[in-house]
DNA sequence: CTTAAAAGTAACTAACTGGTGCGTTACCAG
DNA sequence: CTGGTAACGCACCAGTTAGTTACTTTTAAG
């Protein structure tokens, strides 16, 4: 309603500065371990607030879950891959995914958290639907141009394909410190980082080309 | 100490009680969302008797993963691929590490709350460290069989191999409940579940064979 | 200026939660 | 038989925690 004067009392501003502070602390300790005095501290609002806006604890972190969602799906639509060829398309896709996971750490560990809930928060995500279909359809249709250009060959499965494309790099991510101890290497230095994005690379182009 | 006959107090048997209850509750909640009276009830155990024998709840959750990461090590190596061609091995390999995560669901949300707790619950273990390079070494095996043999092509690193075959799996199998929201389909059918590990085995070979 | 609605706050509560003090009971060596 | 010890259990903290109540302050329309 008023975003053009700065104002004292900013009911957008501060539903703005209560998801972003929920979002970190969800994402550093999960829903289970995440406390909503300390979410009320760090957005620097009171907790009465995120009652008045949010109802309830579960319901803030569906809605930090939903926007988490909804920004990843907005973003691969900004890549704009249909105007790629389809093998730049793919690779560019690749390396966006990872990318994303890397400069949103938060996104990761919110997925981890509402799967261990089941994907309960989820579920009535109309416009999540909508995007998910969107963005398959996508992916689908690079595949398409990429099967009647030659290069790729036929009957990749688009939905397995993005589970693999996402599993690839986010499970690198998501088990990182466990497995730096397992393989006894740091997973985040600057040439493990690129070794694995390229690895993955590959890894792809070896499932479609044909 | 005594193991011969039954008795009515037997430590070893309570502990066994405790650390599978504590296996579960951790599994269905995390560490944060494990209620210590929960796992107590559960083990047919007291409260008492837990911080008698484990220390802490964080302790508890320490025994509890390490004991989870040695049971699927172990279970690798009773596989013996050095027995077998290295395609079938890997092959092998592949389809073991798909059916572990779905008979021990447990596995994957542990080692998910493990690293929602970046990995400290294990720094200490040696018996872990010495399990896992014996695996890589097994991985390693295989790989440095099948370039011989002229099956595999050269110069696949099997640290990033074996987290691409655990990656493929366990994402798929840990996202489930989002992963069946976004792309509306149920990911634990048998057809789904077969049609993924079919995938799999085909993303593995193409990433290795010459 | 007035006023009502919206924004914001602090103090509180009822139910938990990890952890412990302390007493009891079964087992086994001698 | 007996005394010491390990196994066990009850009842209770002290500190949290999600959620609420009762209240004040700001905003903006008329």
């Amino acid at each position: 309603m008023a975003e053009t004067k700065p104002r004292t009392r900013d009911a957008d501003a501060t539903k703005a500065r209560i998801l972003a502070a929920a979002k970190s602390e969800f994402a550093r300790l999960g829903l289970g371990g995440a406390r909503v005095d300390e979410i009320a501290e760090k957005a620097q609002a009171n907790k009465r607030m995120i009652y008045h806006y949010f109802g309830s604890k579960e319901d803030l972190f569906q809605v930090v879950l939903e926007e988490a969602y909804l920004d990843i799906r907005s973003a691969e639509q900004d890549l704009e891959l249909d105007h790629l060829p389809p093998r730049e398309a793919l690779e560019t896709l690749v390396r966006f995914t990872w990318q994303y996971y890397l400069d949103n750490p938060e996104f990761i560990t919110l997925v981890n958290s509402a799967n261990l809930h089941r994907g309960r928060h989820l579920e009535g995500s109309d416009r999540l639907r909508t995007a998910s279909r969107r963005f398959v359809n996508m992916v689908r249709a690079i595949l398409d141009r990429g099967v009647e250009s030659g290069v790729f060959r036929v009957g990749v499965d688009p939905v397995q394909l993005n589970i693999t494309i996402a599993a690839i790099g986010y499970y690198y991510l998501t088990n990182r410190y466990t497995g730096g101890i397992l393989f006894e290497r740091d997973f985040m230095t600057q040439p493990a980082l690129k070794e694995r994005l390229a690895f993955n690379i590959d890894t792809v182009m070896r499932l479609v080309l044909a």
